[in-house]
RNA sequence: GCAGCCGGGCGGUCUGUCGCUGGCGGUUCGCAAGAGCCGAAAGAGGAAAGUCCGGGCAGCACAGGGCAUCCCACUUCCUAAUGUAGAAGCAGUCCGUAAGGGUUGAGUAAUGCAGAAGAAAAUAACAACAGCUUCGGCUGAAAUGGUGAGAAGGUGAGGUAAGAGCUCACCAGCGGCAUGGUGACAUGCCGGCUGUGCAUCUUGGGAGCUGCAAGUUCAUGUAAACCACCCGAGAGAGGGUAGCCCGCCCGAGUUGACGAAGGUCUGAGCAGCAAUGCAACAAGGCCGGGUCUCAUGCGGUGGAGGGUAGAACGCUAGAGCCAUGGGGUGACUCAUGGAGUAGAUAAAUGACAGACACGCUCUUCGGAGUGUACAGAACCCGGCUUAUAGCCCGACUGCUUUC
RNA sequence: CGGGAUGUAGUACAGUUGGUAGUAUACUUGGUUUGGGACCAAGGGGUCGCACGUUCGAGUCGUGUCAUCCCGA
């Protein structure tokens, strides 16, 4: 089941939330989207099998898109992209001791294709994950 | 056949892979609460939208009546619904060749207003008209001209010095009668002779406020917070008396002059047997008030807040839907029968691939290309309005062709 | 999701009972000054968010629509 994405995976406390957009976190932009995210502890010990390595959050502005049809379906596809490239980030994730926090902007007024979505998804996650295995390092020397 | 108009209906289908949401069944872990996994079904609309109305439901408020305020207003009917709602009509007006469509609609007794223009916006008379004239004007009349949205019913004929509903015909309006209609009204006859719009007002009817983020329950927690009252224990200035008095306590109440102020002067007054001392932001007096107050408590009740952003109920079977039959022009209603799990909460109902269906374009008639709208539940219903590719059914209108 | 408010000149705002759309500032021109600022005088600039209706006449009244903003556990 690598392709799952259950609720629990969802960011949904307002502290958390206020927290990514509070500032200081690193973020990009993967044109159509911009993703912010942030390392926090992991909560419990080591037995707690539920939580997960990552959770996200997803937001369309009603800026950009006015109708509730379309900014709904411009976060079906970001949900979508996340979850079939979602193994990328969990990788680099394995046996570190955070988790991590993203939250996903959109930064388009048209909507996009499936396509362009899933290929800047794959882009921004394997950027994440070379940038956590590279701040990781120096602590270990 | 083409174009149009009205009413009603539909508004994509199937397969595969990977997911999401809530419930159901099974299973693993767990004392339990619950968590994980597996399975087969279910999972956006005609407008879910705008929030323009109405109702259910919930909380708060509430003796009864009147006035004020606000809302509604052609007729009859329908409904849970009181309405610029709905149905079927009526009348006026505008658009369209027409089928039709838009829009307005209680009453006018009284009072007020009507800019600019115009002589005058309601006790009419500027020019022009007619008669008389002492040429200053007087009298008559309201057809003609100009202004205006609106000028004292309109058109035509008779009539007259000139004119005039002065008289007549037709038309519009008003009143009365008759007939038809449940009714708004329509038609016919008769009569006298008639200004427009708006507001106040009058008449009749209606209206408590807020909205599911309503409201209810649980958990966490500042917290033995704060304020008021009550209660329990403790401490101390009370004593005498029939009223009341003394003592004690409290008071930002009252009690000089000069000066901006620091201050200086006076000594009102007080204490004391007296010397003397104190003395004007003070003491003391006068006046007023109290005679129970203070401190304290894991105590009780109530009040008014701040913070946390977790869970559950409300939450989906409802004035509901479909079919057949009866009633009604219709909204709707009665009877019988039937089917029936969307319930999210940083918020599910999706992604990709393929096939089909339908429309349009091209065509070598094999097919190829392209398009498939408007739009996403959030307590639930009824109505309205707005957006909407394409298609189907029925009634009707215009033009054209054939018989 | 529910409730409410506002759209007027480049900008910020007035405009009660329907009757010639205004104020401040900015802008333009002229004056004043050696020059600039300030000051004085004159002037231009408006789809009253949009559409339809009521009315003789709509910024104002009614309906629809578009945009912006605020409040609600």
């Amino acid at each position: 089941m690598p392709y799952a994405l259950t609720k629990s995976e969802r960011l949904t406390s307002q502290l958390v939330i206020e927290k990514i957009f509070a500032g200081g976190n690193a973020s990009m932009a993967a044109f159509p989207l911009r993703i912010v995210y942030m390392q926090m502890e992991k909560q419990g010990g080591e037995d707690v099998t539920g939580e997960p390595l990552a959770s996200i959050l997803v937001s369309v502005p009603k800026k950009r898109f006015r109708h509730a049809v379309d900014r709904n379906r411009m976060k079906r596809l970001i949900r979508e992209a996340y979850r079939l490239n979602k193994h990328i980030l969990w990788d680099a994730l394995e046996g570190k001791d955070f988790r991590l926090a993203l939250a996903f902007v959109c930064i388009t007024d048209t909507l996009p294709t499936f396509y362009t979505v899933n290929k800047s998804m794959k882009k921004a996650l394997t950027r994440i994950a070379e940038r956590i295995c590279v701040n990781d390092n120096p602590d270990k020397l």
